[in-house]
DNA sequence: GGCCTGCTTCCACTCAGTGGAAGGATTGGC
DNA sequence: GCCAATCCTTCCACTGAGTGGAAGCAGGCC
């Protein structure tokens, strides 16, 4: 239109979508910024203004941009996270411990796991999970077990979205996911091989609340030379069952 | 103006006042979000929306709203919280582990102290410090440290706000604050007895960076009746020099 | 059933927000 | 040291996004 392309987004559409930009948990130029926003350099400039008065963003001496302490005190204040995370820290360090690998704790969101909680064992084998990040359900441990207990509307969902093949174990097709899901429902733990990182593997089990229903899962996720090693399937499920114990569930 | 009285804000700001009513960690209704952002109900009902759909913050079933995972997963990406709480768990935990109170690291933000982590003991005294928290710098162990290592700009916005006497204790006036934070510099630690809670005194001291710049401060909490026991200033001042040193201070 | 409280939706009104362009600042190469 | 390239800052003519009071709806309580 007249005065050039105007962008019809709302101004709270812009400013989550630079928010976005920082979800990587990187430093960005006020270009870099713009460009991942898709917003012309003035729009992202004065938003960007906004959001660092406000002190949800902050702008080094270098120019360039990162998250702020203001968006870091209202993220740990996420009740969610908050009670889960402090909850089940001890057994974490427990399974770390006893693994020497990584351990996670994840909750659904969506179609996505999300990684509340991190743990790392020094030689551990290179992941791409990471504290505050987000993986897709069918190809993650923790993910498929989300997905294992969730309501078939999940399920259909995820099939909708047309599921990515990672690697070749990568699960992607109805009745290979609906197997392992059963699987998980029938063991209460669930074992993949390399579905997302070459030479590791992954054990992960459902955490409960009160009432029974899954609201986590926890993993370990190894290098693959130790698959054999039955110390890990014990780990996760006690763990997960000792998280769930302290979130009221009694099986 | 003609059609009401019209907010004179910007709608970042308006977007911004809402997410500060939620920096306590309360869930909230619709009503108690707009009192405390100071908007009408309707644009407070719209810009909530619009929160809510971003997923920064969620709405339960129950019509309150609360922080959303979405700004969990950005906060956690803050660079220097991240950081900083990382390298010093482990020292915190040791201090956690000698004096089975509470254990602060906090860093400066303006003229207040943000807690960046809170290890506690069991039966640690009640106090008000908690993750996410911003405290006034005059009156908290990590405060005083931090302003001790700061500019002389930073002591006089301090002293130009006025600070506030929480208690008998807490310092408030020019030569009294001068005095405390020469003998904190003189000695690297700080100590204080009922400065903002009563029945508690703190120990803190500063936190270092490779720049020997004082970028955070570790304190303990305890009971006053313990003001005399040895090990606190001794554990404060190696945690602090530990967490230093794996910041790259060499002193 | 009526009243009270809180929430949702509507819409006439208006100025906040827009983004291209110009100019400034910085950096790197020759 | 100069010039070019790149990035950032600021301006401003233009326009439709955002506004909030009021009406209606929903739910809870007496």
């Amino acid at each position: 239109m007249a005065g050039g392309a105007r962008d019809d987004r709302s101004v709270a559409d812009k400013l989550f979508a630079i928010a976005d930009a920082f979800q990587g948990g990187d430093e960005l130029t006020l270009s870099e910024v713009a460009a991942r926003a898709g917003l012309p350099l003035s729009t992202a400039h004065r938003l960007l203004a906004e959001w660092v008065e406000w002190g949800g963003l902050a702008r080094g001496d270098d120019g360039r941009y990162r998250v702020g302490l203001k968006l870091w005190r209202l993220g740990v204040r996420q009740p969610t996270a908050r009670r889960l995370r402090a909850i089940a820290r001890p057994y974490l360090e427990d399974l770390l411990d006893a693994t020497r690998e990584h351990v996670h704790l994840a909750v659904r969101d969506g179609l996505g796991a999300i990684y509340l909680e991190r743990l790392s064992g020094a030689d551990a084998v290179p992941v791409i999970s990471d504290v505050g990040s987000r993986l897709p359900l069918h190809a993650t441990g923790v993910g498929l077990v989300l997905l294992a207990y969730s309501t078939p509307d999940v399920f259909d969902e995820v099939l909708a979205a047309g599921p990515r093949k990672y690697l070749p174990n990568t699960l992607t097709t109805e009745p290979e996911l609906r197997a392992r899901l059963a699987g998980i429902r029938a063991t209460g733990l669930s074992t993949s091989v390399e579905a997302l990182t070459r030479g590791a593997f992954s054990v992960a089990a459902p955490v409960r609340d009160a009432t029974g229903a899954v609201v986590a899962a926890v993993s370990i996720i190894a290098h693959v030379e130790r698959l054999a090693e039955p110390q890990f399937a014990l780990g996760v499920r006690m763990a997960a069952r000792g998280i769930s114990a302290a979130l009221g569930w009694r099986p």
